[in-house]
DNA sequence: CCTGGCTAACTTACTTGTCAGTAAGTGCGC
DNA sequence: GCGCACTTACTGACAAGTAAGTTAGCCAGG
């Protein structure tokens, strides 16, 4: 077995656990100040070193931030019993779950908040990071629609693209909202609600909006 | 006649037009840096001066921040040719028509993207303007969604505020995945999508999306 | 006994905000 | 219409704080 980052002969066996806690608190200082005010004395206070000791382990600040990122995603898959996404119609209740399961987790929502708007800006570390897991997650949705509409004879190319970046959007959007003010929002509840009104309505498209405005129904 | 700003009395003429450039160079930079990375320096390079000049004008950095802000907002209701947001079904269609010329400015969406998710950190300057912009704007949705419902004869209270918050969410949501990748998501188009179809859901909801994923249809 | 894990002590580089001073206005009395 | 009093719009220098990263070296485990 290769050890998990090939190069670095890890020889202490507390070395990999202390890693670890420095990316548990770099987790809390990202998510509750932000990547650029988060500061690395702030997370090596938390694990009880100094700023020069996190470096040590992690080489540089973004180096850092990226691991934390990566780290996210690692847990989270492990999280599945099956330790992989679910394809197909499965996928929406999976996003579903993982909304509500979301709700008990403020601080690494909020690290991915912060952090993928900061991303947005000129050459962000994380920039690719986030552009390519958007790209990932869109072609995941689309997948997920493509065999949801094969089943219910539904075919709409451009409904489901723009469906599969919608859902991801109202997810990241209401967790916005949900930090900023966590009794305004059910975090869980409406992203139900509205990954459930976009599936119905690449599947059964309705009216226009105009219409309503003009006293339709 | 009483002068625009009470109190003070900005003799020279230029004045005005000045601090509006720095304005413009502040959402420059704080869009393209964000408001931590942007430096008072950067603004005041931009506009030909020192950064003394800068907080001459505006006290601090926060202040300067903070009217950024509304600076937008002035801006984005003079658009509007009778000078106010419209209420009922009407909102709907403004909401879409807003995310179409959303997509001609990515500098200041940019800017709201960038600092609506710094704004969710600790004691952040623009924190409660964005906790009270959401209110306001959910509680303006939740009103034209009570219009709407009336004239089509639905009632569902916890419908509409699930709905108010996501329609904010995926216009925010898209916008990031936009800004990331301008031709991976077409603004306008998915905004009015993911828009049309929370508001079809709350006006003739369906099947819960369990059932999908069990093959019914 | 050597190497990994860590600290102390710096260095370097910024950033915001303050202050004193200056040049160019503005408006007033005359 | 002119000069004087006063204000505005800055600049340049600097204080004070903070952050990342570097280096030398100590100590303990394997």
């Amino acid at each position: 077995m290769t050890p998990t980052t090939a190069s670095a002969q890890r020889a202490r066996p507390t070395t990999a656990r202390k890693r670890e806690e420095i990316l548990k608190a770099a987790i809390e200082t990202f998510g509750s100040k932000g990547s650029t005010n988060g500061t690395l004395a702030d997370i090596a206070e938390q694990v009880g070193m100094t700023h020069a000791g996190v470096l040590h382990h992690f080489g540089s600040k973004q180096k850092l931030l990226l691991e934390v990122l990566s780290y996210r995603d690692k847990t989270d898959v492990e999280e599945l019993t099956d330790q992989h996404i679910p394809g197909g119609p499965e996928l929406f209740l999976h996003l579903v779950r993982t909304a509500f399961a979301n709700a008990r987790r403020p601080g690494i929502v909020q690290v991915f908040t912060v952090l993928s708007s900061e991303s947005v800006t000129n050459g962000h570390a994380a920039h690719s990071y986030f552009l390519e897991r958007y790209q990932v997650l869109r072609a995941d949705v689309r997948d997920a629609f493509e065999v949801l509409c094969a089943q219910e004879g539904v075919t709409d190319r451009e409904a489901i693209d723009k469906a599969s970046a919608s859902i991801l959007a109202v997810m990241d959007g209401l967790q916005l909202q949900w930090l900023l003010e966590p009794t305004a929002v059910d975090l869980g509840e409406a992203s139900e609600f509205a990954i459930t009104a976009i599936v119905h309505e690449v599947l059964r498209p309705g009216q226009p909006l105009s219409s309503y405005a003009r006293g339709e129904s």
